[in-house]
DNA sequence: TATGAATGAGGCTTCATTCAT
DNA sequence: AATGAATGAAGCCTCATTCAT
């Protein structure tokens, strides 16, 4: 037996009092680790079964196929991450220690979300087609660049961002470092050493990416990463 | 000896057999192809034998079995690339300058290799295991790491670069913001829009990479992307 | 209450569909017989589905793969062996009596159960790899040696067998030429005829294995072989 | 790569100066392991192919198929066992002694020739139908035979045989029990322990092999496995 | 809503054997 | 008497999905 395909003998758990959500719930959670962990076509519907409190049939019932229990299990973590992005306020914050703020916090959101990372990897490989396809996740991206264009619009009047500010490339510049950060860190350990992996190194990269990013919009921006600006002369 | 001239070089495949080493390339230029396209688990031996010269089971003979195959597929693409670093020469420029070409040529490699980013994402899918485990991919990193290393050295030296300016670092920050620009392009699109991915829009987010990085590491540094600095007053 | 008898006991399979149990037992009924013919690595897994009226892929449903397969097929007809020893009774029987029927009944079995034999023979092929791992062959010993001990008790405090009569080598003599007789009939013909495979040379063969077996335990034992003792003076 | 695979790269040994006597025998013993391990179907031609040191086309140059390469292996040690067998001399001996030392003899060049023991389980697996066809096995079987035919007409001359003590019975007692301690050892010991199996317990079962066969032709004889006879009162 | 049993198609891999030189 | 490369057939096994109850 090699361990994932199914066999006919007992493995049920006890079965609860049924309650719909709670069953779809659990499977999207299950269903998440598994595609997280070995993609689209890596991924079982057995291994998912068979670690749900439910049965196989239940995924067809609630998901009709694979693909689509893949996509809800996508537009999930991407509603989930973009909730979270919701709930930060830098409204009361001055433009570059918002921006700071904004930055600080998708870094930290990405390390946090592993499994997010994962899924957005494998969507790409599909180029996206799932989430091109869902009604929802094309929806989903005001609030990040609500927060950003309100930062550059209070920026700029106040003569603190340069004119080129744009929330779109801000967020993509961000983005760009806070994701390759975790979808990356197997490979670049491989071939760089962990270096930037440990605690220090990783507050390190923290501090350089905030540098980079406001370094490129912030006007007359002086580094902070330590050990850094005090070296001139 | 009028007439009998030397005989011309023989030439040493007269043979109807297909050359060994053509048939490798053969089966690893398709492979590349199918498993950049779908995976490791995505891709299809059926589907790779069909489109080669030779059969299934020659791809068996040359390669054992499949993660054979996406090894040494692996191992190509990251040679080719390397290779390609190898081939420039930044050693005659000015330190600023020099970092400038380097950050610009990784960006530039990225956009050109979208079949080696793909492959890298596949392999992050599957923790770098099989990177890890190949003899020659740990190896391959020298050559970029130290071209930054001298330029870093120049730098310092010449009182132009901060003294935290570190190799890995400066190849981790060109890297992550050329990596993602190639395997992020289809969910980013999707949630934000094509705009940064027309001629134009790459342009642009180039040019910001290359400030957002020099702007780390160079001592007073003036972004130069379009509409910018000058803006000010 | 006449003419309302009680309604006959209801079938407990009225459905279409195939009774589990008898699947099972109908797969390893073919599958005993493949084995048995072929060996392990001989049998082949399409031949014993086309035999059974079931498909392959049930085949991997019930029994998980090819070994998962030969394993209970080795069980069952272990089980099956062991049970039929069981139902043998020689606790009525004085000692000596007891056990010529023993050997007798030993002899019989194994003639009897030639897929058996085969069977042995090839896991012993295989080192007893697949018994040894069993979770129930290596308990199935007891009945057999259970009996043995109780004649040997009873034989040595009649003062009818040797004090060295043990009940482990008493099964194996009987074992190995039971065995043996079966195991190697094919090749035994082929180098020294088949005048011991006739009816008359295995009823003489079945004697003798008695007399041996008797005569290495009973004190002063006389053989009972048809020409035999009493052609002496 | 699974190992016994073919494959392309380097893998040949040093090419000696060609002995065609010698490559045959090079080969036959590395097959001689190799189905005596493994079985007609479970053997590997690639495999001894591999371990062999020239090439695969010449296994076929040499034996046709792995159907006559493996006749030939059953050929060759059938022919050294009863080669063993020749040098054997018990005529100077008077006849019960002369049988002891043959039993004993038996016994142990079936102890001391394990690959061919395993060879004859698995061709009796396949009803003996390549001994059987063989040239020259079922020729081979003379030299034992006529050892024991003449001790038997010594021993019934001399009025110490049972005067139904017959060659070929008494080779198949023998055999019987010396093959089935070699053959069924790994069952044997899963279903009732290794205890037969320590250097005491061969000792034992080789004395109770002889005198089990003593006693069943041996007029009067007297068991001398330790620890019995004089058990007596 | 729920389940154990079933299914067909296709996946990866291995094998004994032969070809062209 | 020898080799590296090639081949077709078939082997074991897994998958997503559906059926009958």
């Amino acid at each position: 037996m090699t361990g994932t395909g199914e066999s006919p003998p007992e493995r049920r758990r006890v079965s609860w009092k049924k309650d719909p959500e709670a069953v779809r719930e659990d499977i999207l959670t299950i269903a998440t680790q598994e595609f997280a962990a070995n993609g689209l076509s890596g991924a079982n519907i057995n291994e998912i079964a068979r670690r749900t409190s439910t049965s196989k049939r239940m995924i067809y019932f609630y998901f009709g196929d694979k693909e689509g229990l893949y996509t809800q299990v996508l537009e999930r973590v991407y509603s989930r991450l973009r909730e979270a992005e919701k709930t930060l306020d830098v409204a009361g914050l001055e433009p570059v220690a918002a921006l700071r703020r904004l930055t600080e916090a998708t870094f930290d959101s990405h390390v946090n979300n592993p499994q997010f990372i994962r899924l957005v990897m494998i969507e790409n490989i599909h180029n996206a087609a799932y989430a091109g396809r869902s009604g929802i996740i094309p929806k989903l991206n005001r609030s990040i660049i609500d927060k950003l264009a309100d930062v550059c619009a209070r920026g700029k009047a106040a003569g603190l961002l340069r004119a080129d500010a744009d929330p779109v490339e801000l967020h993509w510049m961000t983005s760009s470092a806070s994701f390759y950060n975790v979808s990356n860190r197997a490979t670049f350990s491989v071939s760089f050493g962990t270096s930037l992996y440990t605690e220090q190194g990783q507050r390190r990269i923290r501090s350089r990416v905030v540098d980079m990013v406001l370094g490129a919009v912030v006007i007359g921006y002086q580094p902070r990463t330590p050990g850094g600006a005090s070296a001139g002369p």
